[in-house]
RNA sequence: GCGCUCAUAGCUCAACGGAUAGAGCACUUGACUACGGAUCAAGAGGUUGCAGGUUCGAAUCCUGCUGAGCGCACCA
């Protein structure tokens, strides 16, 4: 593995010590070198170094500009505008970096220099419920920062905080002890698999009874105290059920093709024991006082309808305790046990006020200290088309598991289309790549705090920005590259020169560590996006004007062979930290 | 009432305080015995909700207004 220096920060290594050479006062100004439509790149900094010197921006330019040369890096630079300093790159210093990033696995992107310990919450669906469009998201996006941050090189511990714990488990686990057959193989009709469908039906049967039978309502309040206590049978029979909704997640998430694994699920009854104790800490530190009868932590600038603060509730007036010291139980067991100085959470926006009560609470009880980041990461509302909350036509909730086969059909339909004489089951693994895919790539590709319109149609579609965009231009890479002629190899000849279309790929391609880090930071998936489909426009851009398998020498073909092996290097990487299947062949 | 988020092309969305606000869809026009056309090229489409302010420079930062969504004491 060898970092490779980026042409953008081998040329903000010479401005800088070009600055520090003409402005010695002003040593670590930034140049602010972007992207330039004007020239490969452009230097914006000198404007706002000229303010505090009282200077003319455009010879503030110049001055810097005396200290620069053209060497194998730079090939022009001029002063342009009000102060602006355009860079042109040399194609050898492309070529090169091409060579190095397809010779190495991480295609020459470093790791961070201080990687810390990032405990990351997402995906968080209840126990003896169906998965459904609210889950999506959560999901999606946290296993696409799972993935950007463990290849940034930090220590990633994912944790999926299942609802598996509350007063709702009286009815169902009551139930099931009144029926024990009802949770047997055999009586389920099949929509989102035997356990889910198992899990529903004892989920309507108990909910039907509860409403009906006062007797059984309040055999099932009694049964809730029996699950808080301890007892044998009432935990066993809440397991199996935990047990079976555990198999219908992991079905979801094999569909999904994410990382969550059985180890990453640490539902809210793992903090149940640690609950009594961190409201005593709470109370007996003074952050937290009696109200009402309800143990709660006031705030300032809290404030609910009447103008009363508003509290978080550690613990009710009836004794039980609600998801907030749940959630503070947890930040102290994430900081004090496994040693995390980053705590992400990937949920709803919402939730940002019971976040914020939350973290602050935390600080206050000293479990967040000030060099760990507790940060809230919500996105927006799932939304049908008619840009209210996504719901079937019906009314009811669209469950995830027919959104996944919805997309994985299409998808199905049109590589069969393309395909005919696939076997049966290659087809249905192509159709799942591409139809989930595209799921995630709708997702991912729009910014994660806004509401987020859930089109089917658009989301499937096999053509525009989509993810399936992105797999034909990795399988047109392959299909090319099998077709190599013998004795041919992917070669950079440095002393070529390359054509519009060559530079403006192989700069892009130069951009990938940027970018990723560029994600890592702002925990922002849909740049990584935007990257990856500029990435496949520029190929197809190249395709269209660069023949190569029909180069006019071989030197050109070996260079664009080149090309076309980084691309789809660089490709496979970004959609894999995506958690986007990169198929040979559609 | 207070708070949070948001308002950009007909639609769905981008744009780390920088020069001429960009993509995709849809639309118009071109290119097909194709290194896989699931493509490419070109065109048209904008007073960035409104009004001020800060700045050499504002879609971006600040203030006010309008409009939308969400959240505000024992559900999670």
């Amino acid at each position: 593995m060898a970092t490779v220096l980026s042409i953008a920060d081998a040329v903000k290594q010479r401005f800088a010590q070009a600055i520090s050479i003409a402005f010695p006062d002003a040593a670590d100004s930034d140049p602010q070198l972007r992207r330039s439509d004007r020239a490969d790149f452009q230097a914006n900094g000198f404007m706002s170094l000229a303010k505090p010197l009282r200077a003319n921006p455009r010879e503030v330019a110049v001055r810097v500009l005396e200290n620069l040369a053209a060497d194998e890096v730079i090939a022009n630079l001029e002063v342009s505008g009000p102060g602006f300093i355009n860079v042109s790159v040399t194609d050898a210093a492309i070529l090169e970096r091409l060579a190095a990033r397809a010779a190495d696995t991480r295609l020459g992107v470093g790791s961070s220099a201080a990687p810390g310990v990032t405990v990351i919450d997402y995906s968080q669906p209840n126990i003896a419920k169906e998965m459904h469009v609210g889950h999506l998201r959560s999901t999606i996006i946290g296993d696409a920062l799972v993935r950007i941050l463990k290849f940034s090189g930090e220590t990633v511990i994912k944790r999926n905080h299942l609802g598996d714990w509350g007063t709702q488990f009286g009815m169902l686990i009551q139930y099931l002890l009144e029926h024990p057959g009802e949770l047997d193989e055999g009586k389920e009709s099949a929509d989102s698999g035997p356990s889910m469908s198992r899990l529903n039906r004892l989920y309507k049967a108990s909910r039907a009874l509860f409403d009906s039978d006062t007797e059984f309502a309040n055999r099932s309040r009694l049964r809730v105290v029996d699950l808080q206590a301890g007892d044998e049978e009432t935990v066993a029979s809440w397991q199996r059920m935990v047990d079976e909704s555990k198999l219908y997640f992991e079905a979801v998430y094999a569909n999904l093709d994410v990382l969550l694994e059985d180890n990453d699920a640490i539902g809210e009854s793992y903090y149940n024991h640690m609950l009594a104790d961190v409201c005593a800490d709470l109370e007996a530190s003074g952050v937290a006082v009696r109200s009402d009868g309800a143990l709660c932590v006031f705030f300032d600038d809290i404030k609910g309808q009447g103008g009363e603060p508003t509290p978080l509730i550690v613990q009710k007036s009836d004794g039980g305790y609600g998801y907030a010291t749940t959630d503070l139980a947890a930040i102290r067991d994430r900081v004090g046990m496994l040693g995390a100085n980053q705590l992400l959470y990937i949920v709803d926006s919402r939730q940002a006020l019971h976040f914020q009560m939350v973290f602050e609470t935390a600080r206050r009880a000293d479990w967040l200290p000030d060099d760990v980041r507790a940060l809230h990461l919500g996105f927006g509302t799932v939304l049908g088309k008619d840009g209210k909350p996504f719901k079937t036509r019906s009314g009811e909730t669209v469950r995830l598991m027919d959104l996944l086969d919805e997309a994985v059909d299409r998808a199905g339909t049109v590589v069969s289309e393309k395909s005919p004489q696939l076997a049966s089951e290659e087809l249905e693994d192509r159709a799942k790549q591409v139809g989930i895919g595209a799921v995630k790539y709708a997702d991912l590709s729009t910014s994660r705090t806004r509401d987020y319109i859930f089109d089917a149609d658009r989301m499937v579609s096999l053509n525009g920005d989509t993810g399936t965009y992105l797999q034909y231009a990795y399988a047109r890479i392959q299909s090319i590259l099998r077709k190599t002629p013998e004795g041919v190899t992917p070669t950079a000849h440095r002393d070529l020169a390359l054509e519009p279309a060559e530079r403006a790929l192989g700069l892009l391609l130069d951009e990938f560590g940027a970018t990723v880090d560029l994600v890592a930071e702002t925990f922002e998936p849909h740049r990584l996006c935007a990257y990856l489909h500029n990435l496949a426009s520029a190929y197809t851009t190249f395709y269209e004007h660069c023949p190569v398998l029909k180069a006019p020498t071989r030197e050109v073909m070996e260079t664009r062979l080149l090309l076309c092996q980084l691309t789809g290097q660089t490709l496979r990487q970004g959609m894999d930290l995506l958690g986007i299947g990169t198929p040979e062949r559609l």
